[in-house]
RNA sequence: GGCAUCGUGGCCGAGUGGCUAGGCACAGCUCUGCAAAAGCUUGUACAGCGGUUCGAAUCCGCUCGAUGCCUCCA
């Protein structure tokens, strides 16, 4: 289904700072690329929100009809601890510290990172490539640069010229930075450099002859600058100009800067039409991040071992939590803020598996068509997924009354509400159903249906100890018995 | 210091120049054997100070505060 050709996308563009239409290169394909995790440690929740806002966009261009190719790198190599000059490579930092392979710690930390986004329930992207399996394509790149004049080679380095550069292209216009202004307010490098400039960075870096990660060059052997990667996968599999590039906000400067610098000195051309930066998720009101230990990993909320905590979270919860917020808003993570997330999350599950058994009559007292709509103007309107769910507790509302008795539904709009909730659950927002574990379970069905039925037995006999043991010991064990009209229905949290 | 973003009711968090966001919590009511669940009702929130306007929380200016980037970071 071309959805597409109805709903009318629009989306922040942070290359020109407004809310612009979407419109693909190709019609009804999308090339979009994400910068990664750098794989030398953990994966924490803050990563994991970068990561998720992008999923729930691939969904819903998906959704949309649109066929997407979606690529992700994973960086392996090339990323420093420190300036660019003096810096230890961070997983050979890490090797060194755990005394193992460069490419244990890459293995060990990609499949760390695919396990927490399994469990939060991510799509896979098109494609995953890796840093170090496109050394060549890098050198190219390099090459090429070198070839027009916009980089130089010291020592066995190369940098890329960003005085240079800025004579014909424009370095800034992504982040709003001047190239006078960032020559004035450079702080002073400590180490001593090659770099003509400071805003110089770097290419290829010279190996030193203790550095485990290397490969040969026209320069020597050394690895690859850090913003290189991105700008020779994303092109290798996209094009020179594609449509979506995303990342934390914190990569919008340098790295994509970079990027936009790197591709247009090598060809003239600007890689991307829409730049999306997905907002950062605090932790005390602060920014999480590896470096400063201000983090939370996915790992601890799933199983409640952070001090933070009163409880664990399930997966789905946290997700929802998230999705409560817009993408490019701070995000702040608190316990008592998981903890409504929890019950709002548990409110809208129950409505849904609800809406099935719904009695239908001949009229419908809620509009679902325009409440429909209403759901994918939320959602156009820039990935809205706060005012999507606003949207879905209105339906959640109506359903409630319906199951009452209070309002009643036909069949088809109840069939149309069915379709469309699963669609922006399940599809879009990338909510997991109920816990399998249980769900599954018909025996557990049956056990809890006969409970039912022997407090129910026991209430008309007005034998309120037994009917009340029933219900307070199931409820200690996270089964809800829930009285309705149309007899008891219950929950397992 | 420079660049940028933000400051919404008890908490989280959307949004718009004039029309109830939503979730959670709280209170009252309905239902119930009592509860829970569900429903209904109630909140005179938009950092402060000025300005533009018939009208601004929404636009402009200033002040204060917070955060991000400027060095690796999603």
């Amino acid at each position: 289904m071309q959805l597409y050709k109805e709903q009318k996308l629009k989306i922040t563009n942070s290359l020109t700072g407004k809310k612009e239409r979407f419109k693909p290169i190709n019609e009804g394909h999308i090339g979009m690329y994400v910068c990664g995790p750098t794989v030398y440690s953990n994966v924490h929740l803050g990563n994991c929100r970068t990561f998720m806002s992008f999923d729930m966009i691939f969904r819903y261009l998906r959704h949309l009809g649109y066929k997407v190719r979606f690529v992700r790198n994973i960086t392996d190599a090339g990323h420093l601890v420190d300036d660019a000059d003096e810096g230890e490579d961070k997983i050979a930092k890490k090797a060194r510290l755990e005394k193992i392979e460069p490419m244990e710690v890459v293995q060990r930390y990609t499949v760390d990172f695919h396990k927490i986004l399994e469990q939060f329930n991510f799509l896979p992207p098109s494609i995953e490539p890796t840093a170090t399996g496109h050394i060549i394509e890098q050198l190219e790149i390099i090459k090429e640069i070198l070839n027009k004049g916009y980089a130089y080679e010291v020592n066995g380095s190369v940098y890329f010229d960003v005085k240079k550069f800025s004579e014909s292209f424009e370095y800034g216009k992504l982040s709003g930075r001047k190239l006078e202004d960032m020559i004035t307010n450079t702080r002073e490098l400590t180490a001593q450099s090659d770099k003509k400039s400071p805003q110089d960075f770097a290419l290829w870096k010279k190996a030193e002859p203790q550095h485990i990660m290397r490969w040969p060059s026209p320069w020597g052997d050394g690895f690859p600058g850090w913003h290189l990667e991105c700008t020779a996968m994303s092109t290798k599999y996209l094009g020179d100009t594609f449509d979506i590039h995303g990342g934390g906000m914190d990569l919008k400067f340098p790295h994509h800067e970079c990027e936009i610098a790197q591709a247009e000195a090598s060809n003239g051309l600007s890689p991307v039409n829409y730049w999306l930066h997905a907002n950062m998720l605090t932790l005390n009101g602060k920014k999480m991040a590896k470096s400063t230990g201000n983090n939370i990993l996915p790992g601890e909320i799933f199983s409640g071992e952070n001090p933070i905590l009163s409880k664990p979270f399930a997966p789905a919860v946290v997700r929802f939590f998230m999705m409560q917020a817009h993408y490019t808003s701070i995000l702040d993570l608190s316990n008592d803020a998981l903890l409504a997330s929890e019950k709002g999350y548990h409110r809208l599950m129950d409505a849904f598996d609800n809406l099935g058994d719904l009695v239908t009559s001949g009229k419908s007292d809620f509009n679902v068509q325009e409440w429909q709509q209403k759901c994918y103007d939320a959602m156009n309107d820039d990935f809205n997924t706060p005012t999507l769910i606003a949207h879905l507790f209105e339906a959640v509302k109506h359903i409630n009354l319906i199951k009452e008795g209070s309002e009643s539904i036909t069949l088809a709009d109840k069939e149309l509400l069915q379709q469309s909730m699963n669609s922006f659950i399940f599809d879009v927002l990338g909510l997991e159903g109920k816990s399998a574990d249980y769900q599954d379970s018909d025996k557990l069905q049956a056990v809890v249906q006969l409970l039912i039925e022997l407090r129910n037995e026991a209430r008309s006999n007005k034998d309120f100890n037994t009917s009340d043991k029933i219900r307070d010991q199931l409820s200690a064990m996270g089964i809800q018995l829930k009285d309705g009209k149309e007899g008891t229905t219950f929950s397992v949290s």
